[in-house]
RNA sequence: GUGGUUGUAGCUCAGUUGGUUAGAGCGUCGGUUUGUGGUACCGAAAGUCGUGGGUUCGAGCCCCAUCUUCCACCCCA
């Protein structure tokens, strides 16, 4: 039989989980610096926690796990003879695999709710399942490196937000992002100013195809959608939407100055974007994007999502937003939360795209101890003591293979040093120590190896 | 979930209109070289041609199914 992994998982080797922990710690040392302390949530939860929380389309991505025992048996008659999937997962399913990091924070903040001090900074690196089709860059198994915040309404946290992105990003060595913002009160106010509040889900679909298929096509789709003509001949202004952000945000305010709900996330939006302004990013561009609709289901106001430089084939490598009653689902009222999520394994590919990865070293030893036999080996494994109570990284070769090999091996793994012992070393108590990159070599005592390698 | 695409040695890939025993480079292992590596030269191992059916005297090549890869929808990190 040949081995396989399942569609959409993959294995890493030594070199990818180094990279990997190297944008892992950027992301988490960053979370830290901004004040916020990590959690950490089961792999799979009861269905019923996640069923329903991510649209219809999330339903069928969710990973399902099958209830162990005889589930067949328990299950009703007729919904298993009428063969009705839907009706018939709730029966023989309770327990599914995680599909995001921020339904689970809801639940644990619901659930321990008196034992948090709000508002709560919690960050949270794990990895989700979703069973979506794979492409580049989309597997049904990925980390998310989640930061939220819950318990404040406060814009500052938005604002931080921005600056948390830039940090990292900036950090990575991954220039020129564009965080693209929007909130979803402006997607309500549109369709309230429109008279389509129903069809506002239609509205925001066809519009944000707007730079793939060109104004006339989304036309055509929203008139199909039935939206009405006079409608869209109002929002003409989204459709020339390549001002500054001053500028867009101007002429959403006058497009929207008979919607309540509309005006109030201009003025959101305008906040939010004035502050970053005022207060700089490092590398990072913040734009104002009206056609942003991701994660309608739940966020109330803000809507981030970053994209990868100009010129990198990658969907989002991020994004978030605000969601005001994200816990009201599991029983607990007026808890407002913002936060935003990196998607690590997508940015890696970016990182690897652009070649920003060759700095990070694989875990090696310092110093390889050629194996010459049983007596030298105890030889070295007495000096190994010493140098790895000094927390110096060393080795022995394991077997006394030839010496050809054993060098080989300090090669592959670019180790600096080797040690070599034979009767000679052992008799005057020395040891012959050889830089791999210069090929020096000199004779040493047990001290000055130590001092040498230290 | 819909439509398309891909699969040949550990890796990257050749393989003619269907025709005897499927090749190369890199890597691996061994040797030249039993205490001195990277280089060089010589040699070896390694493939049920993704899998299962079918067509044919004959299939890596044609047909069907399935799995996998990537792409476009959809949605998203």
């Amino acid at each position: 039989m040949k081995p396989s992994i399942p569609k959409g998982t993959r294995d890493f080797s030594p070199t990818e989980v180094a990279n990997r922990t190297y944008i892992m710690n950027t992301i988490k040392k960053a979370f830290e610096t901004f004040g916020f302390q990590p959690i950490e949530t089961p792999s799979f939860e009861n269905a019923s926690t996640l069923m329903g929380k991510y649209g219809e389309e999330g339903d069928r991505l969710i990973f399902k796990i099958l209830n162990s025992g005889d589930y067949l048996a328990k299950a009703d008659e007729n919904v298993l003879t009428a063969k009705n999937s839907l009706k018939l997962t709730s029966q023989i399913s309770e327990k599914a695999l995680k599909y995001d990091l921020t339904v689970p924070f809801a639940r644990y903040v619901v659930q321990h709710q008196n034992e948090i001090t709000f508002p709560f900074k919690r960050y949270q690196v794990q990895p989700v399942w979703r069973a979506d089709r794979p492409q580049k860059g989309r597997f049904r198994e990925f980390y998310q490196c989640d930061a939220d915040v819950v318990g404040s309404k406060s814009l500052w946290q938005e604002v931080e937000f921005i600056q948390l992105y830039d940090k990292v990003f900036s950090q990575l060595g991954l220039l020129k992002t564009s965080i693209k913002i929007n909130n979803r009160k402006i997607l309500s106010g549109i369709a309230e100013v429109i008279g389509a509040q129903d069809k506002l889900i239609d509205f925001t679909v066809a519009l944000d195809k707007l730079d793939k298929i060109g104004k006339e096509k989304v036309e055509i789709e929203m008139l199909a959608k039935g939206i009405s003509e006079e409608a869209i001949k109002k929002v003409q202004p989204l459709f020339s939407f390549d001002g500054s952000n001053e500028e867009n945000l101007d002429a959403l305010a006058s497009m929207l100055q008979s919607s309540e709900e509309g005006t109030k996330g201009v003025e959101e939006l305008r906040f939010v974007i004035n502050s970053v302004t005022e207060l700089g990013l490092k590398s990072a561009r913040l734009e104002v994007d009206v056609t942003l609709a991701r994660g309608l289901n739940y966020y109330t106001g803000a809507i981030f999502e970053v994209s990868a430089p100009k010129g990198v084939k990658m969907g989002s490598i991020g994004g978030g937003g605000r969601y005001d009653d994200l816990t009201g689902i599991f029983g607990l009222k007026d808890v407002s939360g913002v936060g935003i999520s990196f998607g690590l394994d997508r940015i890696y590919l970016v990182l690897e795209e652009l070649g920003l990865f060759k700095s990070v070293d694989n875990p090696k030893p310092k110093v390889l101890f050629i194996n010459f036999g049983k007596e030298e080996a105890l030889y070295c494994m007495k000096a190994i003591a010493h140098l790895r109570a000094k927390d110096i990284k060393s080795e022995l070769f394991p077997d006394a293979a030839k010496m050809k090999k054993q060098m080989n091996y300090a090669n592959k793994r670019k180790i600096e040093f080797v040690v070599l012992v034979g009767s000679q070393e052992i008799e005057n108590n020395q040891f012959t120590l050889k830089n791999m990159i210069s090929g020096e070599q000199y004779s040493l005592n047990i001290n000055e190896l130590i001092a040498s390698l230290n």
